[in-house]
DNA sequence: AAGGTGTTGTAAAAAGATGTAAAGATGGCA
DNA sequence: TGCCATCTTTACATCTTTTTACAACACCTT
C-alpha cells in the first residue's frame, strides 16, 4: 500500500480527498501548511506528496524548494487554474506533475497512480493473461493450455501474447509483425502466416476446439474468447 | 543530448515544435501517425515521446497501448482541451504527463525537462539487487542463489548484474557486450554467448527453474521476474 | 455456377542464430 | 619459466526464422 502525504490549507477539501483516496487503497496522511509538510517528509517516508501551491504562511513553491534540499519524494502540485507561471516553476523545481484546481478526485487518483507506477513499479500489472483454457505469463514468457506447457519459440510466444492482449478483437498482420517480429510488415513477407501456422499446431494438439485462432480474411487474426 | 520522438498528424505544428525543441538542445525525430510511432519506438531508443491523441488511422491511446507492451519509454500525451476521459485513460495506460492543446512550446519544454529529470538519473545505483531467489551485490561483486554463493568470474558477474538491472526486460547482446565486456559487439563475436552459457550452468545447478535466463531470439536475453 | 485474382495454409528448403565443448590466447603470479 | 584462471576463438550440433513453392480457399465479376 502506498503512503501519500496530502497538504492543503482547505481543511474540508483535504478531508474529502483523504476519504476518497483511502477508499482507493492508499494510506493517507493529511497536513494543512508548508511547515508541517516539511516535517512530515523528513520524518516518515512517504511514497508521494500532493501539495497545494496557494497556502498562507508558506506557499507550495517555497515548501517544495525546501523539501528538495533533502528529499526526492515525488510531488504533485495542486494549483488554481491558469496559473501558468507557478506551473512551470513547480515543474522546474522537480515537481512530478501539476493538477489544476478544481479537479475531480478520480483524475487526481489517475495521476497519482501514473507517477507511482513509474517510481515504484507495482507487482500489480497483469503479467498473467487468461483466455479460456489458455494462460499466458508475460513476465516468464511461458504459455500453458490447461495444464500443458506449450513449447513455443520466442516469436510464437509474442504472437500468442499479442493475440491474447486483444482477445476477442481482430489483430492485423501489420500489428502482429510489429509486436511479434519487431518490424513493419513487408510486401511479400509470409513469416507471420508461417509462425501462425506452427502456433496453431502447437495449441491445437491439446485443444478440442480447432478454431481458437480464427482467420479474418484480409483483416487479420483473432483469438476467440469463450 | 536527449532523443525525443514527436508524433502528431499536424505536419505544420510538428515542424514548428521540432525546430523549437532543437533550439532547446534536443535531438528530435518526427512522425505523423501511430503505426510509424510504434516502428520508431521499436527501432531507435528514444528517451521520451510526445504523442498526439487525436490522429487518423490509429489514435494515440491505441498507439500507447501497443507501445507499452514492449517499452517503458516516457510519454507525454497531447490532446484537445477538456477531453478529460482521454486524459485519464492515457494516464492509466502509463502516459507520464498530459498536455492540453494548444500549449506553448515553452510549457511543453518544461514538462519534457521535468520528466527527463526524473527518469534519467536511473542508472540504478542500488548496490543490492534481488530478483526472486537471486541476489546480486554490486558493491562486493557477489551473487547468491538462495543461500548458495555463486562462483562467478568477473565477466559472468557483469552479465548477471546487467540482466538483473533490467530484470523482466530484454537486454540486447550489444548492450550486454558494452556493459559486461566493455566493448561494442563485433560481427562474429561469440563471447557473450559463451559466457552466458557458463553463467546459465552455474545458476541452473541450484535452480529448479531452467528458464531463469531466457533467450529472445535475435533480440537478446532476459532475466525472468517471478 | 465458372473462372480470375489475390490471400491464406503449410511443408520443406535455405539462411541465420544460438548452445556448448574444447582448443588457443592472454595475463597474473609464484 | 610454468602454472593457473580467465577470456576468446573455433567448430559443430541444434534450433529458429525466413523464403519458397504449391495447394486450398475466399471473394469478385460475369
Amino acid at each position: 500500500m502506498s503512503k501519500l502525504l496530502l497538504i492543503d490549507d482547505d481543511v474540508e477539501l483535504v478531508g474529502m480527498l483523504k476519504e476518497f483516496l483511502q477508499q482507493e487503497g492508499f494510506d493517507v496522511t493529511a497536513g494543512h501548511d508548508g511547515i508541517s509538510a516539511e516535517q512530515y517528509v523528513l520524518a516518515g517516508h512517504f511514497d508521494l506528496m500532493v501539495l497545494d501551491v496557494m497556502m498562507p504562511m508558506q506557499d507550495g513553491i517555497q515548501t517544495l524548494k525546501n523539501i528538495r534540499v533533502h528529499s526526492n519524494i515525488p510531488v504533485i502540485m495542486l494549483t488554481a487554474k491558469g496559473d501558468n507561471d507557478d506551473k512551470i516553476t513547480g515543474l522546474e523545481l522537480g515537481a512530478d506533475d501539476y493538477v489544476p484546481k478544481p479537479c475531480t478526485p478520480r483524475e487526481l487518483v489517475a495521476r497519482i497512480r501514473a507517477i507511482l507506477k513509474r517510481v515504484k513499479p507495482e507487482p500489480s500489472t497483469q503479467t498473467e493473461i487468461k483466455i479460456g483454457d489458455l494462460s499466458i505469463n508475460s513476465a516468464q514468457r511461458i504459455a500453458t493450455f490447461r495444464t500443458h506447457l506449450l513449447a513455443l519459440t520466442s516469436t510464437e510466444f509474442n504472437l500468442l501474447e499479442t493475440l491474447a492482449r486483444h482477445a476477442g478483437a481482430v489483430v492485423s498482420k501489420e500489428e502482429l509483425s510489429l509486436q511479434a517480429l519487431g518490424r513493419p510488415l513487408a510486401k511479400f513477407d509470409r513469416s507471420i502466416d508461417v509462425h501462425l501456422s506452427s502456433l496453431r499446431q502447437k495449441v491445437t494438439q491439446y485443444s478440442d476446439n480447432p478454431n481458437l485462432i480464427q482467420t479474418i480474411y484480409r483483416k487479420g487474426y483473432q483469438l476467440v474468447t469463450t
